[in-house]
DNA sequence: CAGACATGCAACTCTTTGGTTGCACGTCTA
DNA sequence: TAGACGTGCAACCAAAGAGTTGCATGTCTG
């Protein structure tokens, strides 16, 4: 679990602005034009946004001849939660449990599921 | 899960410095002081970022007479936690398992400490 | 009581950053 | 080919934030 890697994660999820697009790209992917459109900002800011949602490995671009489409990426996610579980599982239940949750298994496999 | 709390919390753990005192914090309670003595910075750089990670609940204060001891309380790590459950979890079985742990019962922490 | 020690408060500096506007470039399409 | 549209880049601004120093207050303890 790469410190500097979670640095850009917590970085990313820190404002609530990208969260929101984290969340709404995670239900269907979408280009920064669009997701400006609804959003009280500028395209400009949005794409600053995904640039840093991208830079933490949240996201990922896709060049669709003119536009650009972005796509949620999972790892991270459950990187820092990773963190999390590792930090408070030591007191807290709850926390030990996600630990064990996020411990199994691959991490993505199977075919993504539908949108 | 209410949105201004994640938001007080990934605010808090965006910053390096502060995941760092958590999970100090985490493993023995500690006062500013003593923190200080162990890192880089100022007492009072450490104070600062002791009342953000205060004010976002994942740490209580207890005053001992003179000193101030911080302690670590688990419940806004697993509100966040939820929170990237929720918005992974449609993309990513990890995230997915995450979301079930988290369900079920709560951990020996009891009632969300009021604001 | 007097000194030592921890905390609290305030002002100040410097950097980061979320947001903007303006313009150039590339790619569709009528 | 011309125009419309999406993106990329750069300069700029204002606010937030991480850190500092200085000083006041409160609490132990010799």
């Amino acid at each position: 679990m790469p410190e500097d890697r979670a640095d850009a994660v917590f970085g990313a999820l820190a404002d609530p602005m990208r969260r929101r697009l984290l969340a709404t790209i995670a239900q269907r992917p979408a280009t920064a034009t669009e997701l400006a459109g609804a959003l009280p900002i500028t395209r400009q800011a949005v794409a600053k946004h995904l640039a840093s949602l991208t830079e933490a490995g949240l996201l990922v671009r896709e060049r669709e001849g003119r536009d650009v489409r972005y796509r949620a990426t999972p790892a991270p996610l459950s990187s820092a939660a990773s963190w999390m579980a590792e930090v408070g599982g030591q007191w807290d239940q709850r926390l030990a449990r996600l630990a064990d949750a996020l411990a199994q298994a691959p991490g993505r496999s199977g075919p993504r599921p539908p949108r």
